[in-house]
DNA sequence: GCCTTTCCATACGCACACGTATGGAAGTTA
DNA sequence: TAACTTCCATACGTGTGCGTATGGAAAGGC
């Protein structure tokens, strides 16, 4: 038994190659020449590209709904909270392959409406740290789209800037966003 | 003389096919057929398909730095131009064109430096704004990144609303920036 | 009216990537 | 050990899109 691949291996490959050119990188053959084997392996374990860009994504959606929302490790006081989750958006860069599905599915309003899903999910879980800050419905509404918008924006900005500097941004954005 | 081709009516042709479906659906011969002619035009005009999209790049750079700055139209009052541009940002999309660039260059370094200086000169723009309603540097330039950052992050998000409603939520997010 | 320049059509070769067909090796079960 | 399942290699057909070569039509200069 020599290096026999599952799908998780070929998905894991998938998204590293997504990572690194977009999803025009992601080629069965391209793949399969990284995993050290053939095509013939790819076509066991899926039907074809498509069906396998579709776990691809319902791949990426799990594990980034666990990441993001369950950090048991937040702090309790309801600002600092804000403040916490705020810095680790930034640190894992939102989930890290954020922009690169979001690129991907950009022209695919089918596959787009996975990700919609995810973006109300995160959505949800950043208004209810801002209603537990102590504001209105509407207060934490616009707060929270505010530092979700800053959040998505952060990764498709061009001018690159250091970790500290970027955490330094986003806690000044943060300061604006709990004034009373 | 009938239908003879120019450059710019290509680069409008490779424009609408790239905001239709992202930098896959520009392809010469495409593109040839929606304009009624043969690649044999496209050869004429251009030497290859890496050196047009270098020039459709230089072509968006161009029109979008003379559409979103230049507005003479502005008030005066500087709180109240800051919202007007701001509502500006979102009417029109930041440009429109945006993301399908950004979606198209962020695996392509080269290419990104025209994007990045595009960002700078919209930074600046924005920060002087501020700076004109009485914040300090460092006010102004928080200020400046986050309604920057938030107009990014309005074209990645996939939670779709309306135009009025993106609107309200684009002055609600400039009361939080212009709070003293 | 000829000649030159401008612009495009047609036809071809080529590379890449998908998907399929088929056989076979390695492991599993009986 | 024979049969069967799991997984992969090899070889092939096909479509798509790039680039090139060449010829020709239309327009303008002389």
């Amino acid at each position: 038994m020599v290096d026999r691949q599952s799908k998780k291996s070929w998905l894991d490959a998938a998204l590293k190659a997504l990572a690194s050119g977009g999803i025009d990188r992601v080629r069965v053959e391209s793949l399969a020449k990284n995993l050290g084997v053939t095509k013939g392996s790819f076509y066991w374990h899926f039907k074809d590209r498509e069906q396998f860009l579709d776990e691809l994504l319902n791949f990426w959606a799990e594990q980034s709904t666990q990441t993001v929302i369950a950090n048991p490790s937040y702090p309790t006081d309801s600002t600092a909270r804000v403040r916490a989750v705020a810095e680790d958006i930034i640190r894992r860069d939102l989930g890290d392959m954020d922009p690169h599905i979001r690129s991907w599915i950009q022209y695919d309003k089918q596959r787009a409406k996975v990700v919609a899903k995810i973006d109300k999910i995160r959505f949800e879980f950043l208004r209810d740290l801002f209603l537990a800050a102590g504001f209105s419905t509407s207060g934490a509404d616009t707060r929270a789209q505010s530092l979700y918008r800053y959040a998505l924006g952060e990764q498709f900005i061009l001018v690159k800037e250091s970790m500290s500097r970027r955490l330094q941004r986003m806690q000044a954005h943060v300061d604006l966003l709990l004034q009373k």
